[in-house]
DNA sequence: GCGTGGGTTCGTTGCGCAGCGAACTATTTA
DNA sequence: TAAATAGTTCGCTGCGCAACGAACCCACGC
């Protein structure tokens, strides 16, 4: 009578194909109107107000009035973390290539708060060998306080850790199925990337896409897309 | 077309309740028939063998025929994990009292391979007090690989660092909504505690109890039941 | 050989719920 | 004030699918 049903229920919310196109577009960090959601699930306005409304009354996502508009967003990292761990739980018949095929999300996308898909593995992948964070034996992650880039970024790691939120996360990527770096430094590089416009969201959906000055700073520093 | 679909296809496999009951008995540990299912969720065999059908075909558990039993099992951590943190996101309103209300469950518990439950926040507390487990500013954990306790319970930190499994990893729990100890030292734990017969495995369900020598040991190594 | 008990397959029933259009409210623009 | 746009509520339709009983298949014991 206890937990059982109420998994079910958080995963029933999660379960259909609509509500599921929506939860997925809030991944990208931005909050949308109702209308768009709509668009994104491909159905009508009038249906999507009755998935909004059980999406929010089981506290996946939050609701914000404005005006003739209501913003919604995802109600907190932890359903992202949800979401993003259910993504890596699909299709290991049938399908031989991993990840999706749509390759611009497969390169750069955002997580919530923080960048997946190629980039950010490859982002992981440059701050490790440059020595801006480095790996403990059992595979956690350390965050360098001294590095010259996060000085840079103007990221300051001291600042990060008075937040109760992990500094250094590792988050599965389910499209490269490989790590990237999630948590509080995760989110503070992605606001730090966008500053110095090495990176711009897109209009709605998860998409992001590297700027050309992004592109030669990532090279430069990190390494990233040196190989192929 | 490409990750939201996928997600809600897992979704809804954890979106029914029989299936959901299922699952939550299989987080055991313990491989079950396909009878015991269909008595945990309620439903009749025939029911029970759709259900299990679904689960096996979307890879969420495994089966393994012996005889004329099949026996089923989860099939992999990720999948506990899944299911854990859908736990976690429930029923913030209307319940007051966190957790569910079977008492014993709240007490001690498997989740999947390692404890959970008061006992399990109890064992992360008494180790990191006494020294066995260190924590980082960042709330990362760490092993003490020299450590007397390990030595006692037969558990070899060196060897745990070999597998690819991350050592030490804090996992929200979802009755008393404080961290346990998962991750390989959390799976040797619960190993060497069976071993020494300071916990038992309850017939089919995630139940744990805590012997008396246990719960003995408990309190002189762990500090664990002195306050109350 | 025959019974027994575990599991699956089949056909049927019935409820839940996603989907839509139309009508209605509320806010912004003209 | 009227027109337009965002969103909700209300009936209604129809499909999907969970559930069951009955029949059947297989493995074991005798």
């Amino acid at each position: 009578m206890t937990s059982p049903n109420h998994i079910a229920r958080t995963a029933h919310l999660l379960g259909d194909p609509a509500r599921a196109a929506m939860v997925t577009a809030l991944m990208g960090g931005k909050a949308l109107t109702a209308g768009e959601l709509a668009t994104v699930a491909g159905i009508s306005r009038a249906t999507a107000s009755a998935h909004i409304k059980k999406l929010v009354d089981g506290h996946m996502i939050d609701v914000a009035a404005q005006g003739r508009h209501r913003y919604l967003r995802l109600a907190s990292p932890q359903v992202a973390e949800l979401v993003e761990k259910l993504g890596t739980l699909c299709e290991p018949v049938g399908a031989p290539k991993t990840g999706p095929r749509n390759s611009a999300l497969m390169e750069a996308r955002i997580c919530y708060d923080h960048m997946a898909g190629e980039l950010g593995v490859g982002v992981l992948d440059g701050l490790v060998s440059h020595g801006h964070v480095s790996v403990r034996e059992d595979g956690t992650l350390i965050a360098n306080a001294d590095s010259e880039l996060f000085r840079f970024l103007e990221i300051d790691i001291s600042s990060l850790m008075k937040s109760k939120r992990p500094i250094c996360r590792r988050c599965l990527d389910w499209s490269v199925r490989r790590d990237h770096l999630a948590g509080a430094l995760g989110a503070a590089l992605l606001g730090a990337f966008e500053r110095h416009n090495w990176v711009r969201r897109t209009d709605i959906h998860r998409q992001l896409v590297i700027t050309p000055p992004g592109r030669i700073a990532l090279r430069e520093r990190l390494g990233y897309g040196q190989d192929t």
